[in-house]
DNA sequence: CAATTACCTATTGACATAGTAGGTAAATGA
DNA sequence: TCATTTACCTACTATGTCAATAGGTAATTG
């Protein structure tokens, strides 16, 4: 299950995309259009500029801007940022210890076609495809 | 994130497709062979008896067994019957309020695609293609 | 009637989720 | 220089879920 932070990420960043691209927008803004607390985004975008998808500026006319260009963006890379590994099952984790029954066990192929399907959909997914859907 | 919860309901389930499908196989000795812990089992098992795909008898010569034959049960059934609704995102939830931001969600389509993705997934594979793969 | 089995209620520790509260540091414009 | 605006930082909290464990009762059989 995709969590709010992962979908708020997102939120953001179709919010961004959205804005000059050469000006730095203020989370006050975005946290109005978007209907999401201030405060909470705090800690959501704190990791978009900690995995660099973000650049921050701090003071008056400081704020946030996409760090590429829009089109360069996964879905896949924005969640993963925030909701950390898009793995389906534990044992598929990043830092995930070998099972001791990997070799037998039979549910283990099923879980690598599912995180193969799930990890392709998100990382072909691009963010301006989510904005052109939501202009529609 | 799928939980032990849904993967140990599969693995009881393909542990008992791979027995006798008339007489009752008691839990102690699927907890045994798959290496999981009985009591912890006895939740699953009991929510996968209310789901109806197993049944339940107790004394001597008791135990469960498959309340169908195991190629019509689909992996979704059962992962539905233990981990609840497979919804990816609280929005798509069964009994979710509807979300006022709806019509305007830029998100809302990908979400409904990700979900259909992988409901179809689940319910296309059936519990004899894990059993198969297993036995290869 | 004793053994075996399912079935039931309650509790636990650890962790994640979805925030809130109240500050400090940096940049700008007047 | 200084007030304002903004990001950035640390800490806290309430609620819930996960993954079990503990200790019973009820049903069935030999």
């Amino acid at each position: 299950m995709i969590s709010t932070k992962g979908r708020y990420a997102l939120r953001v960043m179709i919010d961004l995309a959205g804005q000059n691209t050469q000006s730095y927008t203020p989370l006050k803004d975005i946290a109005e259009r978007q209907q999401i607390s201030k405060k909470y985004l705090e800690i959501i975008v704190k990791e978009l500029v900690t995995a660099k998808l973000l650049e921050g500026v701090s003071g008056k006319n400081g704020g946030y801007k996409l760090s590429k260009p829009a089109e360069d963006y996964s879905v896949g890379e924005i969640l993963e940022a925030t909701e950390g590994d898009l793995s389906v099952v534990a044992c598929l984790s990043c830092g995930a210890e070998v099972c001791p029954r990997a070799e037998e066990c039979e549910t283990l192929p099923m879980w690598s076609e599912y995180n193969k399907m799930v990890h392709d959909f998100f990382y072909s997914k691009k963010l301006t495809d989510l904005v052109k859907n939501g202009q529609r």
